[in-house]
DNA sequence: GGAATGATGTACT
DNA sequence: GTACATCATTCCG
């Protein structure tokens, strides 16, 4: 995994990441690791009314116009946070929301993280998965490729099935933005909980 | 099982 | 003031 790999197009990036590796050494020898099996594509150049980068610039999103490869950490609904790897061109405010994962190692700490909620309820949505995983604020703006918090692609061959479930309908947009999850998961996150999610009616990652 | 709601920070009108 | 890229709890069946 390099820079190339973000400096494509969101949807292509996100289909690619699922199956791939989210890492977090919290300190020398703490390492905690899941494989990623749901993320959201959210595309750039205004083309995305849902994505917080369509009103271009702003102290919070100034992450999102910077090169591709970097983390966008930001607050959720005042209590959450939520991580994006920045994609596409810089300055296209193109990134990729990291939905859920399957926990690999760590396991233990990220049940405390997570206040003794384990099971699927440990890293099975946008706001768990930061919480497991200690991702912070002072994420924001760093390298997805190098550093304690990271992304890496696994060398083996195992290349899980992908599903794509476009959002048919924002309030905003027709068709975006694209949601990709690892079809041989289906258990990971429950079934809707975001308002829009279930407005819409749209199943949130539920299995064939 | 599924639906409704409060908690809470921040950006923006 | 309003709208959120959410979660846990509390209802109801």
């Amino acid at each position: 995994m390099n820079r190339v790999f973000f400096e494509r197009c969101p949807r292509q990036v996100a289909a690619d990441l699922i199956g791939c590796r989210l890492i977090h050494e919290v300190t020398p020898g703490v390492r905690l690791e899941g494989t990623l099996v749901e993320v959201e594509a959210y595309l750039g150049d205004g083309s995305d009314p849902g994505s917080h980068a369509h009103n271009g610039p702003t102290g919070r999103n100034a992450a999102m116009f910077g090169p591709a490869g970097r983390f966008y950490v930001y607050r959720s609904m005042g209590i959450h946070l939520c991580v994006n790897v920045v994609c596409g061109a810089e300055g296209e405010g193109a990134a990729v929301l990291l939905r859920a994962v399957e926990a690999l190692s760590g396991r233990e700490r990220m049940l405390r993280n997570r206040g003794g909620r384990g099971g699927r309820e440990l890293t099975s949505g946008p706001g768990k998965l930061t919480q497991a995983f200690e991702i912070e604020l002072a994420h924001d703006g760093q390298s997805a490729l190098r550093g304690p918090l990271r992304l890496l692609c696994p060398a083996g061959d195992e290349v899980p099935r992908i599903q794509a479930e476009p959002s048919i309908s924002l309030s905003k947009a027709a068709e975006l933005p694209y949601r990709y999850f690892a079809a041989d998961h289906p258990d990971v996150t429950r079934s809707p909980l975001n308002r829009r999610a279930r407005r819409h009616s749209s199943p949130y990652l539920r299995g064939p």
